[in-house]
DNA sequence: CGTGGCGTTGACCGGGATCAAGTAGAGTGG
DNA sequence: CCACTCTACTTGATCCCGGTCAACGCCACG
């Protein structure tokens, strides 16, 4: 994290956008905020561990590399979501790199107080417990897809992610601008396989592009795909 | 879970061997043991959920399947590992499947007496959540292999794997039995597949094999087959 | 003695990665 | 306003890893 613009716009909701109002109060007083740019690394694989993040505003990949440049976008976090608390109890090097892909506010909290917070406070952990037995299940679906489940059903299974996480514009797009390299990481595949995928479902009908932006045309038929009835 | 026989030995550690003896009679109280025969499953994918597990004694394998006949092995867990704890929070029903490969003695809390506990105690919660965050980054790193990683470096990293699990006979071997078909499905990789990889681990002298064991013979050059530099 | 499960091996082939090359837009400087 | 560069998008050609299919040997077991 170099050259961040630090702010202070108080507020905003942490970890889950509903769950866990009532600690805000304790964390607030420990964190601070920063400003980062679309494209912006927060921190990288390798990097020694300092804190737990949360995203008051703007999206944040987590990602995880592998070789030069091959990566795997393991999620999305967005407004409301903690990053970064997978570092807890590992050995101190973060084993992912979180980096912005629009341009936001994220908040910081020391790892050290984030601990104590956790400690002596059963019913937050329990919560952040909830939410990481939540992240472990997707992991593990996504586990058995890229194993199994061909790059179709694979991108398929991103775009009604997307779609789910961040919701559909007015015009029926998903609320989200993303690389079509981001989309491909995200999927597991390479840029060009799923260039061509997504044409494909065009023109089957299940898509429709606008510039950059996707919109799910065939929401059924899409979600079959994902499905491992083949 | 059918036709089980209901056994009492006590003790076992749950959780990880050596971090959780203090919670221990808590859970005691409360839990039920089971011998379970190898092969036989203790639950599956879409059951009820009703509980928490413990392995006490044995191997148990959980994995997830895709379509009829493939699945993919997410972790074995051993002598003093807990399993079925990721559907905490969940909808209620099991995302994934877990069979014992091992015969053994398996213990069962149920899962509103397991909440009660986490919720009142902060240590114990705090522990199981240091737990998860390890689990994920495993998770991650495997979701990552299975993205990127040739065949060959990935049943390198599961043989490597299963002997920092299970440990080595005195004569060098793997301690754990194993299906082919299981190590394949560990592996993320076809029965055939893998059984032409290890044959050529073999010829470059990475491993040896004894009936169905198998011993590192390299360990170095096989976890270099792990890493990224390809 | 059959029979069924697992191990072993060869032949085939297709999905998807890789390589290469062309196009279009967005900023930059003259 | 135009040339120039750079990055992202687009598309075709090729190749190969690894999945699929099929056949056979082997041993355990009813």
């Amino acid at each position: 994290m170099k050259k961040v613009t630090i702010v202070d716009n108080g507020d905003g909701c942490f970890l889950c956008k509903n769950c866990l109002k009532e600690w805000i109060p304790a964390i607030l007083a420990h964190k601070k905020n920063y400003k980062v740019k679309k494209g912006e690394v927060i921190f990288r694989e390798g990097d020694p561990v300092k804190g737990v993040f949360f995203v008051n505003n703007g999206v944040v990949k987590v990602h995880k590399r592998w070789g030069a440049d091959k990566e795997l976008i393991l999620r999305f976090a967005n407004e409301g979501t903690i990053f970064g608390h997978r570092a807890l109890g590992g050995d101190g090097i973060y084993s992912i790199s979180a980096t912005a892909v629009q341009a936001g506010i994220i908040s910081y909290v020391d790892i050290d107080f984030f601990e104590a917070t956790l400690k002596v406070n059963a019913d937050f952990a329990y919560k952040l417990l909830l939410f990481m037995a939540s992240e472990l299940r997707i992991s593990e679906r996504k586990m058995r897809n890229l194993a199994h489940m061909p790059v179709k059903g694979r991108v398929a299974d991103a775009l009604i992610t997307l779609k789910n996480q961040f919701g559909e514009t007015p015009a029926g797009f998903i609320n989200i601008e993303l690389s079509r390299q981001d989309l491909a990481s995200f999927s597991g595949a390479t840029y060009e396989t799923v260039f061509r995928v997504i044409n494909e479902l065009i023109h089957e009908g299940l898509l429709v592009l606008s510039g950059k932006s996707i919109s799910i045309a065939n929401y059924n038929k899409l979600l079959k795909l994902t499905e491992d009835i083949a």
